[in-house]
DNA sequence: CGAGTCCTTGACGAGGCTCAAGCACGGTGG
DNA sequence: CCACCGTGCTTGAGCCTCGTCAAGGACTCG
Protein backbone atom coordinates (compact mmCIF):
# COMPACT_ATOMS: atom_id res chain seq x y z
CA UNK A 1 0.00 0.00 0.00
CA UNK A 2 1.50 3.31 -1.05
CA UNK A 3 0.73 6.58 0.22
CA UNK A 4 -1.87 8.21 -1.38
CA UNK A 5 -2.32 11.76 -0.02
CA UNK A 6 -6.43 12.08 -0.95
CA UNK A 7 -6.89 8.85 1.51
CA UNK A 8 -5.63 9.21 5.65
CA UNK A 9 -6.27 5.49 5.26
CA UNK A 10 -3.12 4.89 3.50
CA UNK A 11 -0.90 7.67 5.58
CA UNK A 12 2.08 6.31 7.58
CA UNK A 13 1.17 7.91 10.23
CA UNK A 14 -2.75 7.12 10.68
CA UNK A 15 -2.60 4.93 13.41
CA UNK A 16 -0.36 7.29 16.02
CA UNK A 17 -0.71 11.03 14.89
CA UNK A 18 -3.24 13.39 16.73
CA UNK A 19 -5.74 11.85 13.87
CA UNK A 20 -5.12 8.03 15.11
CA UNK A 21 -8.86 7.90 17.42
CA UNK A 22 -10.71 9.91 14.05
CA UNK A 23 -13.82 7.72 13.10
CA UNK A 24 -13.94 7.90 9.27
CA UNK A 25 -16.46 10.82 9.25
CA UNK A 26 -14.06 12.78 11.62
CA UNK A 27 -11.90 11.95 9.05
CA UNK A 28 -13.71 13.25 6.33
CA UNK A 29 -13.76 16.93 7.81
CA UNK A 30 -10.22 16.74 8.93
CA UNK A 31 -9.41 15.84 5.13
CA UNK A 32 -11.38 18.90 4.01
CA UNK A 33 -8.84 21.24 6.04
CA UNK A 34 -5.54 19.88 5.49
CA UNK A 35 -3.04 20.05 2.62
CA UNK A 36 0.90 18.96 2.57
CA UNK A 37 3.85 20.97 2.83
CA UNK A 38 7.75 19.67 2.43
CA UNK A 39 10.66 21.67 3.25
CA UNK A 40 14.54 20.93 2.75
CA UNK A 41 17.07 20.17 5.39
CA UNK A 42 18.04 22.87 7.36
CA UNK A 43 14.85 25.21 6.01
CA UNK A 44 13.03 27.02 8.70
CA UNK A 45 9.58 26.32 9.10
CA UNK A 46 8.48 29.58 11.31
CA UNK A 47 9.86 31.45 13.72
CA UNK A 48 8.81 32.06 17.03
CA UNK A 49 6.47 35.35 16.98
CA UNK A 50 4.87 34.51 13.25
CA UNK A 51 1.28 34.24 13.06
CA UNK A 52 0.70 30.17 13.23
CA UNK A 53 -2.51 30.07 11.26
CA UNK A 54 -2.40 26.09 10.91
CA UNK A 55 -1.41 23.27 13.47
CA UNK A 56 0.20 20.15 11.85
CA UNK A 57 1.27 16.41 11.91
CA UNK A 58 4.92 15.07 11.04
CA UNK A 59 4.26 12.40 8.33
CA UNK A 60 8.31 11.77 7.49
CA UNK A 61 11.20 13.28 8.65
CA UNK A 62 12.27 15.64 11.81
CA UNK A 63 11.60 18.97 13.03
CA UNK A 64 13.26 21.29 15.70
CA UNK A 65 11.67 23.62 17.98
CA UNK A 66 14.31 25.60 19.61
CA UNK A 67 14.34 28.99 21.70
CA UNK A 68 16.71 31.55 21.18
CA UNK A 69 18.84 33.95 24.06
CA UNK A 70 19.52 37.51 22.74
CA UNK A 71 23.17 36.56 22.40
CA UNK A 72 22.21 34.02 20.54
CA UNK A 73 22.57 30.96 22.36
CA UNK A 74 20.06 28.96 21.35
CA UNK A 75 18.51 25.82 23.30
CA UNK A 76 16.59 22.94 21.33
CA UNK A 77 13.23 22.32 23.81
CA UNK A 78 11.46 19.99 20.96
CA UNK A 79 12.49 16.90 18.69
CA UNK A 80 9.63 16.15 16.41
CA UNK A 81 9.74 12.62 14.94
CA UNK A 82 6.75 11.44 12.10
CA UNK A 83 3.24 11.40 14.15
CA UNK A 84 4.49 14.19 16.43
CA UNK A 85 1.80 17.03 16.52
CA UNK A 86 3.42 20.84 15.82
CA UNK A 87 1.62 23.76 16.95
CA UNK A 88 -0.92 24.75 19.85
CA UNK A 89 -4.62 24.79 19.34
CA UNK A 90 -6.09 28.41 20.69
CA UNK A 91 -2.22 29.90 20.46
CA UNK A 92 -2.12 32.43 17.02
CA UNK A 93 1.55 33.34 17.47
CA UNK A 94 4.14 30.79 17.10
CA UNK A 95 6.16 30.11 20.57
CA UNK A 96 9.63 28.47 19.01
CA UNK A 97 11.67 28.58 16.16
CA UNK A 98 10.87 25.43 13.81
CA UNK A 99 13.33 24.35 11.48
CA UNK A 100 13.41 21.32 9.57
CA UNK A 101 16.31 19.20 10.73
CA UNK A 102 16.10 16.60 7.95
CA UNK A 103 14.26 16.93 4.87
CA UNK A 104 10.23 17.10 6.22
CA UNK A 105 6.58 16.63 4.98
CA UNK A 106 4.11 17.87 7.28
CA UNK A 107 0.07 17.27 7.09
CA UNK A 108 -1.42 20.51 7.87
CA UNK A 109 -4.67 21.93 9.01
CA UNK A 110 -5.98 25.09 9.00
CA UNK A 111 -6.07 26.29 12.81
CA UNK A 112 -9.50 27.80 12.90
CA UNK A 113 -11.56 24.63 11.70
CA UNK A 114 -9.47 22.00 13.69
CA UNK A 115 -9.44 23.85 16.54
CA UNK A 116 -13.93 23.71 15.80
CA UNK A 117 -13.78 20.13 14.92
CA UNK A 118 -11.79 19.58 18.49
CA UNK A 119 -14.57 21.19 20.19
CA UNK A 120 -17.39 19.03 18.20
CA UNK A 121 -15.89 15.59 18.39
CA UNK A 122 -13.79 14.11 21.65
CA UNK A 123 -11.16 11.79 19.66
CA UNK A 124 -9.28 14.40 18.20
CA UNK A 125 -8.82 16.41 22.29
CA UNK A 126 -8.50 12.73 23.94
CA UNK A 127 -5.58 11.86 21.62
CA UNK A 128 -3.84 15.17 21.56
CA UNK A 129 -3.95 14.92 25.96
CA UNK A 130 -2.01 11.63 25.29
CA UNK A 131 0.24 13.06 23.33
CA UNK A 132 1.03 16.05 25.27
CA UNK A 133 1.20 13.71 28.37
CA UNK A 134 3.51 11.37 26.75
CA UNK A 135 5.36 15.25 25.31
CA UNK A 136 5.62 16.28 29.18
CA UNK A 137 7.45 12.94 30.31
CA UNK A 138 10.02 13.11 27.53
CA UNK A 139 10.42 16.88 28.41
CA UNK A 140 11.10 15.94 32.01
CA UNK A 141 13.99 13.24 31.06
CA UNK A 142 15.72 15.97 28.78
CA UNK A 143 15.50 18.04 32.02
CA UNK A 144 17.43 15.90 34.15
CA UNK A 145 19.80 15.21 31.27
CA UNK A 146 20.25 19.02 30.61
CA UNK A 147 20.48 19.74 34.49
CA UNK A 148 22.70 16.97 35.98
CA UNK A 149 24.24 14.91 33.44
CA UNK A 150 28.05 15.58 32.29
CA UNK A 151 28.85 15.23 28.93
CA UNK A 152 29.52 11.66 28.19
CA UNK A 153 26.26 10.72 29.74
CA UNK A 154 24.67 13.34 27.66
CA UNK A 155 25.37 11.59 24.51
CA UNK A 156 25.20 8.57 25.63
CA UNK A 157 21.57 9.32 26.92
CA UNK A 158 21.11 10.64 23.23
CA UNK A 159 22.53 7.66 21.07
CA UNK A 160 20.67 5.58 23.90
CA UNK A 161 17.35 7.17 22.94
CA UNK A 162 17.84 7.11 19.34
CA UNK A 163 18.42 3.31 19.59
CA UNK A 164 15.63 2.67 21.33
CA UNK A 165 13.34 4.11 19.07
CA UNK A 166 14.97 2.76 16.47
CA UNK A 167 14.47 -0.16 18.65
CA UNK A 168 10.42 0.15 19.09
CA UNK A 169 10.00 0.53 15.28
CA UNK A 170 10.76 -2.84 15.09
CA UNK A 171 11.60 -2.95 11.62
CA UNK A 172 15.37 -4.48 12.14
CA UNK A 173 14.83 -8.11 12.06
CA UNK A 174 16.73 -9.47 15.53
CA UNK A 175 20.44 -8.19 14.97
CA UNK A 176 22.36 -8.17 17.57
CA UNK A 177 23.88 -4.82 16.94
CA UNK A 178 21.14 -1.76 16.71
CA UNK A 179 22.50 0.48 14.02
CA UNK A 180 20.86 3.67 12.42
CA UNK A 181 20.87 6.80 10.82
CA UNK A 182 22.13 9.95 13.24
CA UNK A 183 19.50 12.65 12.18
CA UNK A 184 21.30 15.18 13.37
CA UNK A 185 24.68 17.15 12.62
CA UNK A 186 26.64 17.67 15.47
CA UNK A 187 25.50 21.01 16.15
CA UNK A 188 22.06 20.04 16.28
CA UNK A 189 22.98 17.30 18.71
CA UNK A 190 25.09 20.27 21.05
CA UNK A 191 21.87 22.52 20.86
CA UNK A 192 19.82 19.49 22.04
CA UNK A 193 22.55 18.97 24.68
CA UNK A 194 23.58 21.89 26.02
CA UNK A 195 26.98 21.53 25.13
CA UNK A 196 28.98 23.19 22.27
CA UNK A 197 29.56 21.26 18.96
CA UNK A 198 33.64 20.81 19.70
CA UNK A 199 32.77 18.59 23.05
CA UNK A 200 29.90 16.70 21.08
CA UNK A 201 32.80 15.85 18.78
CA UNK A 202 35.00 14.96 21.65
CA UNK A 203 32.82 12.88 23.15
CA UNK A 204 31.91 10.70 20.09
CA UNK A 205 35.63 10.24 19.24
CA UNK A 206 35.78 9.00 23.04
CA UNK A 207 32.83 6.36 22.68
CA UNK A 208 34.25 5.15 19.57
CA UNK A 209 37.68 4.89 20.56
CA UNK A 210 36.24 2.61 23.90
CA UNK A 211 34.50 0.50 21.40
CA UNK A 212 30.88 1.35 22.90
CA UNK A 213 30.22 2.57 19.32
CA UNK A 214 31.14 2.07 15.71
CA UNK A 215 30.67 5.00 12.90
CA UNK A 216 29.97 4.28 9.67
CA UNK A 217 30.44 7.57 7.72
CA UNK A 218 30.14 10.52 9.87
CA UNK A 219 26.56 9.98 10.27
CA UNK A 220 25.90 5.74 10.63
CA UNK A 221 26.32 4.28 13.76
CA UNK A 222 26.04 0.79 15.08
CA UNK A 223 25.87 -0.42 18.85
CA UNK A 224 27.99 -3.43 19.47
CA UNK A 225 26.38 -3.73 22.97
CA UNK A 226 23.46 -1.66 24.25
CA UNK A 227 23.65 -2.55 27.82
CA UNK A 228 27.39 -1.18 27.74
CA UNK A 229 26.18 1.80 26.36
CA UNK A 230 23.28 2.21 28.43
CA UNK A 231 25.71 1.75 31.71
CA UNK A 232 27.03 4.83 30.52
CA UNK A 233 24.06 7.00 30.24
CA UNK A 234 24.14 7.01 34.54
CA UNK A 235 20.51 6.13 34.73
CA UNK A 236 19.08 4.08 37.28
CA UNK A 237 18.59 1.15 34.91
CA UNK A 238 15.25 0.38 36.99
CA UNK A 239 13.87 3.24 37.39
CA UNK A 240 11.62 2.99 34.23
CA UNK A 241 8.63 5.38 33.34
CA UNK A 242 5.75 2.39 33.45
CA UNK A 243 2.83 3.99 31.93
CA UNK B 1 -16.52 33.29 52.12
CA UNK B 2 -14.16 30.74 53.79
CA UNK B 3 -13.04 27.26 52.57
CA UNK B 4 -15.40 24.37 52.99
CA UNK B 5 -14.65 21.20 52.18
CA UNK B 6 -17.67 20.00 51.85
CA UNK B 7 -18.71 22.70 48.85
CA UNK B 8 -16.54 23.15 45.87
CA UNK B 9 -18.12 26.22 45.63
CA UNK B 10 -15.77 27.66 48.13
CA UNK B 11 -12.76 26.38 46.97
CA UNK B 12 -10.02 28.60 46.65
CA UNK B 13 -8.59 26.61 43.36
CA UNK B 14 -12.09 26.34 42.09
CA UNK B 15 -11.85 28.54 38.98
CA UNK B 16 -8.27 27.42 37.87
CA UNK B 17 -7.96 23.88 38.78
CA UNK B 18 -8.58 21.28 36.29
CA UNK B 19 -11.94 21.14 37.70
CA UNK B 20 -12.77 25.28 36.72
CA UNK B 21 -15.05 24.18 33.29
CA UNK B 22 -17.45 21.86 35.64
CA UNK B 23 -20.80 21.83 35.57
CA UNK B 24 -22.30 21.60 38.44
CA UNK B 25 -23.97 17.78 37.87
CA UNK B 26 -20.22 16.81 37.33
CA UNK B 27 -18.80 18.89 40.17
CA UNK B 28 -21.12 16.35 42.43
CA UNK B 29 -19.93 13.60 40.92
CA UNK B 30 -16.49 14.50 41.86
CA UNK B 31 -17.23 15.74 45.34
CA UNK B 32 -18.31 12.00 45.37
CA UNK B 33 -14.79 10.56 44.86
CA UNK B 34 -12.31 13.09 46.42
CA UNK B 35 -10.82 13.51 49.83
CA UNK B 36 -7.95 15.66 51.26
CA UNK B 37 -4.32 14.64 52.48
CA UNK B 38 -2.25 16.85 54.06
CA UNK B 39 1.77 16.96 54.33
CA UNK B 40 4.08 18.94 56.45
CA UNK B 41 6.97 20.67 54.59
CA UNK B 42 9.66 18.16 53.66
CA UNK B 43 7.32 15.27 53.87
CA UNK B 44 7.57 12.65 50.64
CA UNK B 45 3.79 12.42 49.51
CA UNK B 46 5.09 9.44 47.27
CA UNK B 47 7.87 7.78 45.37
CA UNK B 48 8.45 7.14 41.73
CA UNK B 49 7.50 3.39 41.06
CA UNK B 50 4.52 3.17 43.78
CA UNK B 51 1.73 2.36 43.01
CA UNK B 52 -0.57 5.75 42.53
CA UNK B 53 -4.40 5.40 43.34
CA UNK B 54 -5.16 8.99 42.99
CA UNK B 55 -5.11 12.05 41.01
CA UNK B 56 -4.92 15.61 42.45
CA UNK B 57 -4.91 19.03 42.49
CA UNK B 58 -2.34 21.42 44.72
CA UNK B 59 -4.96 23.43 46.95
CA UNK B 60 -2.56 25.40 49.20
CA UNK B 61 1.24 24.76 49.16
CA UNK B 62 4.05 23.82 46.87
CA UNK B 63 5.13 19.99 46.09
CA UNK B 64 8.71 19.25 43.18
CA UNK B 65 8.08 16.47 41.17
CA UNK B 66 11.79 14.93 40.99
CA UNK B 67 14.05 12.43 39.32
CA UNK B 68 17.39 10.78 40.46
CA UNK B 69 19.93 9.23 39.01
CA UNK B 70 21.65 5.94 40.72
CA UNK B 71 24.25 7.80 42.02
CA UNK B 72 22.42 10.27 43.92
CA UNK B 73 22.14 13.27 41.61
CA UNK B 74 18.67 14.57 41.55
CA UNK B 75 17.24 16.80 39.20
CA UNK B 76 14.03 18.83 40.13
CA UNK B 77 11.54 18.41 36.99
CA UNK B 78 8.41 19.76 37.94
CA UNK B 79 7.12 22.54 40.86
CA UNK B 80 3.49 22.31 41.47
CA UNK B 81 1.85 25.50 42.79
CA UNK B 82 -1.74 25.83 44.11
CA UNK B 83 -4.53 24.80 41.12
CA UNK B 84 -1.95 22.18 39.39
CA UNK B 85 -2.66 18.72 38.47
CA UNK B 86 -0.69 15.93 40.20
CA UNK B 87 -0.71 12.53 38.41
CA UNK B 88 -1.33 10.84 34.88
CA UNK B 89 -4.95 9.51 34.29
CA UNK B 90 -4.16 5.80 32.81
CA UNK B 91 -1.11 5.68 34.40
CA UNK B 92 -0.73 2.90 37.17
CA UNK B 93 2.57 3.57 38.74
CA UNK B 94 4.22 7.30 39.73
CA UNK B 95 6.90 8.59 37.34
CA UNK B 96 8.63 10.97 40.06
CA UNK B 97 9.22 10.98 43.40
CA UNK B 98 6.69 13.81 44.82
CA UNK B 99 7.90 15.66 47.60
CA UNK B 100 5.87 18.51 49.60
CA UNK B 101 8.51 21.41 49.52
CA UNK B 102 5.94 23.87 51.96
CA UNK B 103 3.00 22.34 53.74
CA UNK B 104 0.74 20.96 51.30
CA UNK B 105 -2.89 20.32 51.26
CA UNK B 106 -3.96 17.98 47.78
CA UNK B 107 -7.43 17.61 47.05
CA UNK B 108 -7.82 14.00 45.88
CA UNK B 109 -9.96 12.09 43.12
CA UNK B 110 -9.32 8.23 43.75
CA UNK B 111 -8.35 7.38 39.95
CA UNK B 112 -10.59 5.39 38.46
CA UNK B 113 -13.69 7.09 38.63
CA UNK B 114 -11.84 9.99 37.98
CA UNK B 115 -10.74 8.56 34.46
CA UNK B 116 -14.42 7.18 34.14
CA UNK B 117 -15.83 10.82 34.67
CA UNK B 118 -13.03 11.95 32.21
CA UNK B 119 -14.34 10.10 29.74
CA UNK B 120 -17.82 10.52 29.91
CA UNK B 121 -18.07 14.43 30.13
CA UNK B 122 -15.84 16.81 28.17
CA UNK B 123 -15.04 19.48 30.18
CA UNK B 124 -12.24 17.76 32.42
CA UNK B 125 -10.51 16.64 29.56
CA UNK B 126 -10.54 20.24 28.01
CA UNK B 127 -9.16 22.09 31.16
CA UNK B 128 -6.33 19.09 31.44
CA UNK B 129 -5.02 19.40 28.01
CA UNK B 130 -4.67 23.09 28.59
CA UNK B 131 -2.82 22.95 31.65
CA UNK B 132 -0.72 20.26 30.20
CA UNK B 133 -0.08 22.22 27.00
CA UNK B 134 0.85 25.46 29.75
CA UNK B 135 2.99 22.70 31.32
CA UNK B 136 4.73 22.12 28.44
CA UNK B 137 5.64 25.34 27.75
CA UNK B 138 6.75 25.75 31.37
CA UNK B 139 8.92 22.76 30.97
CA UNK B 140 10.29 24.45 27.77
CA UNK B 141 11.36 27.26 29.50
CA UNK B 142 13.20 25.76 31.53
CA UNK B 143 15.19 23.62 29.69
CA UNK B 144 16.38 26.51 27.96
CA UNK B 145 17.18 27.37 31.61
CA UNK B 146 19.03 24.42 32.15
CA UNK B 147 20.62 24.04 29.19
CA UNK B 148 22.40 27.27 28.32
CA UNK B 149 22.03 29.84 30.91
CA UNK B 150 24.90 30.51 33.63
CA UNK B 151 24.54 30.44 37.17
CA UNK B 152 23.98 33.98 37.55
CA UNK B 153 21.31 33.76 35.03
CA UNK B 154 19.31 30.78 36.17
CA UNK B 155 18.94 32.36 39.97
CA UNK B 156 17.56 36.10 38.35
CA UNK B 157 15.74 33.72 36.31
CA UNK B 158 14.19 31.65 39.00
CA UNK B 159 13.71 35.09 40.98
CA UNK B 160 11.98 36.69 38.09
CA UNK B 161 9.61 33.65 37.64
CA UNK B 162 8.76 33.61 40.97
CA UNK B 163 8.64 37.51 41.27
CA UNK B 164 5.98 37.19 37.94
CA UNK B 165 3.69 34.86 39.94
CA UNK B 166 3.54 36.74 42.67
CA UNK B 167 2.50 40.19 40.76
CA UNK B 168 -0.39 38.40 38.65
CA UNK B 169 -1.75 37.25 41.67
CA UNK B 170 -2.12 40.52 41.93
CA UNK B 171 -2.91 40.56 45.61
CA UNK B 172 -0.41 43.13 46.00
CA UNK B 173 -1.37 46.49 45.76
CA UNK B 174 0.96 49.22 43.33
CA UNK B 175 4.16 48.55 45.70
CA UNK B 176 7.19 49.76 44.08
CA UNK B 177 8.83 46.94 45.10
CA UNK B 178 8.08 42.91 44.22
CA UNK B 179 8.25 41.45 47.52
CA UNK B 180 7.83 37.81 47.89
CA UNK B 181 8.54 34.24 50.39
CA UNK B 182 11.04 32.14 48.94
CA UNK B 183 9.28 28.96 48.98
CA UNK B 184 12.21 27.05 48.42
CA UNK B 185 15.53 26.31 50.31
CA UNK B 186 18.65 26.54 48.61
CA UNK B 187 19.17 23.06 48.04
CA UNK B 188 15.78 23.17 46.29
CA UNK B 189 16.68 25.98 44.52
CA UNK B 190 19.97 23.89 43.34
CA UNK B 191 17.92 20.83 42.41
CA UNK B 192 15.63 22.93 40.23
CA UNK B 193 18.35 24.74 38.24
CA UNK B 194 20.88 21.94 38.20
CA UNK B 195 23.55 23.39 40.14
CA UNK B 196 24.66 22.68 43.74
CA UNK B 197 23.55 24.43 46.84
CA UNK B 198 26.90 26.46 47.19
CA UNK B 199 27.04 27.92 43.97
CA UNK B 200 23.84 28.97 44.80
CA UNK B 201 24.22 30.75 48.05
CA UNK B 202 27.24 32.39 46.24
CA UNK B 203 24.96 33.43 43.67
CA UNK B 204 22.60 35.04 45.59
CA UNK B 205 25.06 36.84 47.81
CA UNK B 206 25.98 38.40 44.49
CA UNK B 207 23.10 39.83 43.44
CA UNK B 208 23.01 41.10 46.94
CA UNK B 209 25.97 42.27 47.31
CA UNK B 210 24.74 44.27 43.69
CA UNK B 211 21.61 45.66 44.85
CA UNK B 212 19.60 43.85 42.41
CA UNK B 213 17.93 41.99 45.43
CA UNK B 214 17.28 42.51 48.99
CA UNK B 215 17.22 39.84 51.57
CA UNK B 216 14.83 40.19 54.84
CA UNK B 217 15.89 37.10 56.83
CA UNK B 218 17.28 33.70 54.40
CA UNK B 219 13.22 33.59 52.75
CA UNK B 220 12.04 37.03 52.45
CA UNK B 221 13.21 38.53 49.08
CA UNK B 222 12.49 42.94 47.53
CA UNK B 223 13.43 43.12 44.41
CA UNK B 224 13.63 46.93 43.59
CA UNK B 225 13.98 47.02 40.36
CA UNK B 226 12.23 44.04 38.28
CA UNK B 227 13.53 45.14 35.15
CA UNK B 228 16.99 45.49 36.46
CA UNK B 229 16.49 41.58 37.26
CA UNK B 230 14.96 41.07 33.91
CA UNK B 231 17.85 41.71 32.28
CA UNK B 232 20.62 39.77 34.32
CA UNK B 233 18.02 36.61 32.87
CA UNK B 234 19.73 37.10 29.55
CA UNK B 235 16.42 36.49 28.55
CA UNK B 236 15.25 38.00 25.18
CA UNK B 237 13.11 40.62 26.92
CA UNK B 238 10.22 40.66 23.59
CA UNK B 239 10.54 37.16 22.91
CA UNK B 240 7.77 36.84 24.99
CA UNK B 241 5.15 33.73 24.70
CA UNK B 242 2.34 34.84 23.39
CA UNK B 243 -1.19 32.58 23.69
C1' DC C 1 40.50 22.87 -8.58
C1' DG C 2 38.33 25.90 -5.28
C1' DA C 3 34.64 26.77 -2.18
C1' DG C 4 31.50 25.38 1.21
C1' DT C 5 29.84 22.44 4.81
C1' DC C 6 30.54 19.49 8.45
C1' DC C 7 33.56 17.47 11.50
C1' DT C 8 37.93 16.68 14.36
C1' DT C 9 41.60 17.89 17.33
C1' DG C 10 44.59 20.82 20.23
C1' DA C 11 45.77 24.51 23.70
C1' DC C 12 44.17 27.27 27.11
C1' DG C 13 41.25 29.48 30.53
C1' DA C 14 37.11 30.16 33.28
C1' DG C 15 32.99 28.83 35.56
C1' DG C 16 31.14 25.86 38.57
C1' DC C 17 31.89 21.56 41.52
C1' DT C 18 34.14 19.37 45.55
C1' DC C 19 35.73 19.45 49.98
C1' DA C 20 36.00 21.79 54.16
C1' DA C 21 35.16 25.01 57.85
C1' DG C 22 32.30 27.95 60.25
C1' DC C 23 28.04 31.02 61.15
C1' DA C 24 22.96 31.88 62.36
C1' DC C 25 18.97 30.36 64.22
C1' DG C 26 15.63 27.61 66.70
C1' DG C 27 14.48 23.79 69.59
C1' DT C 28 15.49 20.67 73.46
C1' DG C 29 16.85 19.23 77.71
C1' DG C 30 19.68 19.50 81.84
C1' DC D 1 18.91 30.10 81.75
C1' DC D 2 22.20 28.36 79.00
C1' DA D 3 24.77 24.53 76.80
C1' DC D 4 24.10 21.57 73.10
C1' DC D 5 22.63 20.05 68.79
C1' DG D 6 20.54 19.96 64.13
C1' DT D 7 19.31 22.32 60.09
C1' DG D 8 20.05 25.57 56.69
C1' DC D 9 23.16 28.82 54.92
C1' DT D 10 27.68 31.19 53.80
C1' DT D 11 32.38 31.48 52.43
C1' DG D 12 37.00 29.92 50.98
C1' DA D 13 40.63 27.08 48.37
C1' DG D 14 41.71 24.15 44.76
C1' DC D 15 40.65 21.38 40.90
C1' DC D 16 38.35 19.65 36.77
C1' DT D 17 35.13 19.73 33.12
C1' DC D 18 33.73 21.98 29.45
C1' DG D 19 33.67 26.33 26.65
C1' DT D 20 36.52 29.33 23.62
C1' DC D 21 39.55 30.12 20.01
C1' DA D 22 42.07 28.31 16.35
C1' DA D 23 43.75 25.29 12.77
C1' DG D 24 43.08 21.81 9.69
C1' DG D 25 40.89 17.36 7.60
C1' DA D 26 37.07 14.88 4.85
C1' DC D 27 33.71 15.14 1.66
C1' DT D 28 30.46 17.21 -1.87
C1' DC D 29 29.33 20.22 -5.41
C1' DG D 30 30.00 23.40 -9.06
Amino acid sequence: MTFDPKDCGTCPIRHRAVCARCENDELEQLEAVKFYRSFEAGQPVIWSGDTMDFVASVVSGVASLSQAMEDGRTQMVGLLLPSDFLGRPGREFAAYDVVAVSNLTLCCFRRKPFEKLMSQTPHIGHRLLEMTLDELDSAREWMLILGRKTAREKIASLLAILARREASLGLRPQAKDTVFELPLTREAMADYLGLTLETVSRQISALKREGLIQLEGKRQVIIPDYAALLAQTGDDCDGAIMS
